[in-house]
DNA sequence: TAGTGATGGGAAAGCGCATTCCCGTTTCAT
DNA sequence: ATGAAACGGGAATGCGCTTTCCCATCACTA
């Protein structure tokens, strides 16, 4: 037994298709009461399901929405899904989970994909990257993306522009202040503690992890203090954990040449391992205490992101606060009001009339001053060390 | 400029729609090379994407699975969602998300809308609902699932069956092994310590938690103990930590009774909590932690599900290894192997020779004796304590 | 050389639905 | 009473693609 179908649905209702279609959903004309019932109980009795590629083809719209990601079990990322899907529930549209690993080929395909679903809209998560050796694959990427807005389609991009992507209308930016926030805490920090700071961050040219850098050493610098030094590895819990091991030896060695071996000997100066994400401050954590060092007395650890899963542990990590189901939200909130047939005619006006329509609520989202995200920094204990 | 179709495409290879369809989305039959050629460069020449809903509907086979889950920014379920992504994208599919909450209502109609999409299979993740007030919404769900099947789709489903919900082709259960694990772990803590037991559990009629719930329970009664007092809360991190607060008033008053205030005594017998999920048993240990008790000092703690993201959470949790990831890969491989048209003629083909066809490498993960999930008790520091 | 089967290409019929016309009724203002 | 305007319904077209079915061509074998 096949599905049944509209006309399957008319035909035991005694109605022409286009009448089921009508009730059934809704059109601006409303059909007699005795039809409407007549119908809906065909329908009910069929136990009809209306085919949405079907619809999706007559009406140029999928109510799809497609998310990009690295990797849907990465806990930043699972939180910014949570928020785009809690928007989409309530526009009655679907979620389209795309992940990448963060390589912009892949991320290419799977925008394609997405315009081949002829999605409503696309939200991209996830760090760009500025590594050389991706330039070719970010303008394909970028083209890609050019191309599926031109032809109607909104993208909602959370934290960078896309290298080399056009300004034109469909983008919607949400602008993580990364810099800004890590900045602040390395000031904060530097206020707290008068020893060494390192930076653990991700692989060169994650834009993501470049920018909390150097928003740290800027930080730093405004403190009066010296540039940490930065040890780049994989920006998650492995890339953390390496790091720990490396730092640990470091530490330790100092940690001698200060107090001569002397166990009573107070430190003065403890080394602070900024992580550029929580995750990553949770890998050094584990592997620092596997050498035996322990947080914080022997080393302070400080993160970002305020992981929701991680807030428990112990010592708390200092880290930033950032809203990631409400970025999850702005960047999907940004990209909707449109469906595509509704952007293509406003630009078909636009076109005509020679001007571009005015702007409505959401339109601002792509002025480059995108809605704000403010985040927090949290100093806790992980940080913090009275002897 | 809107999409370019491929009958643009072949208007400008000077080819037939049909000759451009055949070369680009392979068919049985190839055409000229000098043609394939043409038509794949006018492809290329008019950045042609497929209109995947056409092509949908034309072959009713739509590469969609729909992926169901409570809350996808919880790890337990974004660790399914990445198996089930992955082998997803190696059937080059696209995974579609619902997020429900757990409520059979919800459920139903994620079900009807992938249904509505085509969808060429359903995996449904997260624990069933017992309650009687969602009985009527479950036998809703089970009719949904089994309209779906019969209409040639597969749904794979993690955990237990659905509640009245017939055992036709189509269903693929992978079992999780709750029950026996859990009971494991208790035989294990038995073992290990001689105090009470309590255990902090979902909501009753949650059947991952109630499996889970019993399972520890005998356990107990095997290893000769008393059955442990339950307490029900929500089966979050929420509902742990409001747990581990009721418990923490009944730790310290029966630490008094015990050592008559003496700060030097030497504890015999401490509370041991078993929490149904690792989210909850974090949970719980906070609240302890907030109320000055010590884990695992002042009460042991032991967990389900080893969340990757918790490992490095200290004292580390004792708990249950689920390969989550393999669960979510193995529900997705139960339901494929088939499009929907394949279903639909196979059992049409076995209706007509009168005998089923021969079940192949998948399709015996329908008989009942799914895949075998195998799990793994962790004992770990949460659990063990010498003074 | 006629006959036969393969072969590569096109015409056309859907897939299931929305939507634009178009037409017969009714309603209301005149 | 009469025309216009609204209204409720049906026929038909098209969304973009796949897939039969059919036809012309070609390479063989007899």
């Amino acid at each position: 037994m096949a599905a049944s179908t509209l006309t399957e649905v008319a035909r035991l209702a005694g109605v022409s298709p286009a009448t089921a279609s009508r009730v059934l959903n809704g059109s601006d004309r409303k059909p007699g009461p005795g039809v409407s019932e007549r119908v809906r109980q065909a329908a009910e009795e069929l136990g009809y399901i209306p085919n949405a590629q079907a619809q999706a083809l007559a009406k140029s719209s999928s109510g799809l929405i497609g998310l990009i990601v690295h990797d849907i079990a990465d806990p930043y990322f699972s939180a910014i899904a949570r928020g785009v899907q809690s928007v989409a529930k309530t526009q009655n549209k679907m979620v389209l989970l795309a992940t990448t690993g963060g390589t912009p080929a892949d991320e290419k395909e799977a925008v394609a994909a997405f315009a081949a679903r002829r999605a409503d809209a696309i939200v991209i998560a996830g760090s760009r990257s500025s590594r050389p050796e991706d330039q070719k694959a970010n303008t394909e990427l970028a083209a890609e993306l050019d191309r599926y807005c031109r032809n109607g389609g909104h993208v909602g991009i959370v934290g960078q522009a896309i290298v080399g992507a056009g300004r034109s209308e469909g983008y919607h930016l949400v602008e993580l202040p990364n810099e800004q926030l890590a900045s602040e805490l390395a000031a904060q920090l530097a206020q707290l503690h008068s020893g060494e700071f390192v930076i653990v961050g991700g692989p060169e040219g994650l834009v993501t992890s470049d920018d909390r850098i150097r928003g740290f050493q800027k930080g730093l610098a405004n403190a009066g203090r010296a540039p940490a030094e930065v040890v780049n590895t994989s920006f998650n819990r492995a890339g953390g954990y390496d790091a720990g091991r490396q730092l640990a030896d470091r530490i330790r060695s100092s940690q001698e040449a200060e107090d001569g071996g002397d166990p009573a000997y107070t430190r003065k100066s403890r080394l602070c391992v900024f992580a550029a994400n929580d995750v990553m401050a949770i890998g050094a954590v584990a592997a620092l205490r596997e050498e035996g060092l322990r947080i914080p007395r022997d080393a302070l650890v400080a993160g970002f992101d305020d992981i929701e899963t991680l807030r428990d542990f112990r010592p708390a990590l200092s880290t930033v606060r950032l809203p990631l189901e409400e970025i999850g939200r702005l960047a999907t909130m940004s990209t909707a009001g449109y469906s595509r047939k509704e952007t293509l005619a406003r630009s078909k006006t636009a076109d005509e009339s020679g001007h571009q329509p005015a702007s409505t609520g959401a339109a601002h989202f792509g002025d480059g001053q995108g809605p704000a995200v403010t985040g927090e920094v949290k100093l806790r204990r992980s940080t913090q060390w009275t002897p």
